[in-house]
RNA sequence: GUGGGUAUAGCUCAAUUGGUUAGAGCACUGGUUUGUGGAACCAGUGGUUACGGGUUCAAGUCCCGUUAUCCACCCCA
């Protein structure tokens, strides 16, 4: 039986044609050539990981609900890798006694989920990883959000725009344990409506508490939490860790001048393997991109569960799907539409070899160079370079090979110009 | 996994509400113009109306199912 094959990719991935792949390109350039600005280096684990590594850390729904996974002829339990985070684990844990403190690493990667699609949201999507282990202070914190920063202007995102929203695990502790004094079950549910508050609304929220056998003061007292500013911790700062933490880390990025980040209360970041700072950044300058752009945390305990013993750790991550949406909505993606520098036409077929020559020293150079292939008529040679937006067209006949020159055509104004092939390339290099 | 919207040319949308051969703009290809692109004009390619079934003299239009897609919930490592 023949069916006939769709050309709509598989549920939830996409294609990326060229012009989509120069966005694509320029958003992980952007986080790469930054992130060596840092000194961060780059590193890769495998696509595929076997299953227990993301059930050890997350539990079981997790793994059988949005896992990719599967058995592999010899009997394994296989799972396409959903985050970065166990893997790097991993390979830390291995090596652990031979690396050199504190490793700074970074990784452009794809993962797959298998959720239903939605706005921000995809079962195929890339993310970058970045994380610092080794340094257990708050310098770690201090480092990752001056990458942040720096991302973001090099994006030339407007300030008013995006907020990075800080808060720490063992102030929502605090919270729960010494404020509430909720049960572990509960904590989780609670911890849950409160990541939703904003989304909410008061009103919602307040009803969610209710049907979760909060009373009316401990209902009072998360809302009261909630508002919480610096301030407030300051009151707190003997009885908290979390609290103490909070008021040094915004000290010290104050010293340092960073702006976009505030303490939020209702940030959450799940319930999973976080010790201590949590962090995400929103776009607060539009409501079209309710997800977080990025979120992270510092996760110390991580490597226990390869039986090692704890290493200080905070890292995040960063998604392409919203980042992309953000960038669009600001108009900050630039519209280059090909990296192509020079196109060589051909007027005849004899001309081929000579043409080729031609490419190959412009190459040599360095230059990208597309020669037409075929000798069609000429008017379309140039209508194609047009289209493509390739900035010089170099044109070369029977008359400018008699004469050992060039004409270089500047297709944004029209200007050509007889040059020898040297000047040209310096023309098409400045 | 649950609920809702949508599905007509590559894209954005029409089709007098069930009636003859499914149209337009943009895009694409060619021509006017065989060594000069963007504009204009002319022509052309492109459709099993997502797929399958049903109702009807007659279905793009109504009904059912499937799939895809969008949105929300759940979840978000």
């Amino acid at each position: 039986m023949e069916t006939k094959l769709q050309t709509t990719p598989y549920k939830g991935t996409t294609d990326t044609y060229p012009q989509d792949m120069l966005v694509r390109n320029f958003m992980f350039n952007t986080w790469t050539s930054v992130a060596k600005r840092f000194g961060f280096e780059e590193y890769d684990t495998p696509l595929i990981e076997e299953t227990t590594l993301y059930i050890a850390k997350s539990g079981d729904e997790i793994a059988s609900t949005q896992l990719y996974n599967f058995t592999d002829k010899g009997g394994r339990e296989i799972a396409i890798r959903p985050e970065m985070t166990p893997s790097l684990a991993r390979m830390i844990a291995a090596k652990k006694n031979e690396l050199t403190l504190p490793l700074k690493w970074f990784n452009i990667g794809k993962y797959y989920r298998y959720e239903k699609p939605q706005k921000g949201r995809r079962r195929e999507f890339v993310q970058l990883n970045v994380d610092i282990f080794g340094v257990p202070t708050l310098e770690a914190e201090l480092e990752i959000f001056q990458y942040i920063l720096a991302v973001m202007e090099e994006f030339k995102a407007p300030k008013e725009t995006y907020e990075l929203r800080v808060n720490n695990r063992y102030l929502l502790n605090y919270l729960f344990e010494d404020i509430l004094k909720l049960s572990d079950e509960k904590k989780g549910k609670v911890g849950r409506a409160i990541d939703n508050y904003t989304k909410l609304g008061r009103e919602a929220f307040i009803e969610y508490l209710k049907e979760l056998e909060l009373n009316d003061k401990q209902v009072e007292q998360v809302l009261e939490f909630l508002k919480w500013t610096l301030e407030d911790l300051k009151k707190i700062a003997d009885k908290s860790e979390g609290a103490a933490q909070l008021l040094e880390l915004f000290a010290k990025a104050k010293e340092l001048g960073l702006t976009n980040i505030r303490f939020e209360p209702s940030i959450m970041r799940g319930l999973l393997y976080y010790t201590g700072t949590v962090i995400e950044m929103f776009d607060i300058g539009s409501k079209d991109n309710p997800r977080a752009l990025l979120g992270g945390g510092r996760y110390d305990d991580l490597l226990t569960i390869f039986g090692e013993e704890k290493l200080p750790a905070f890292g995040f991550a960063w998604g392409d799907i919203v980042l992309e949406d953000y960038l669009k909505t600001y108009n900050l993606i630039p519209t280059t539409k090909t990296d192509t520098k020079v196109f060589l036409p051909l007027f005849d077929t004899k001309l081929y070899t000579y043409i080729q020559g031609i490419a190959k020293q412009l190459r040599e150079k360095g230059i990208n160079t597309e020669a037409q292939m075929t000798a069609i008529k000429f008017g379309n040679q140039l209508k194609y370079a047009s289209k493509k937006n390739i900035p010089w067209v170099m044109i070369i006949g029977d008359d400018e090979i008699n004469a050992k020159k060039v004409q270089l055509k500047n297709m944004a104004t029209g200007e050509q110009n007889l040059v020898t092939l040297e000047e040209a390339m310096k023309i098409i290099n400045s």
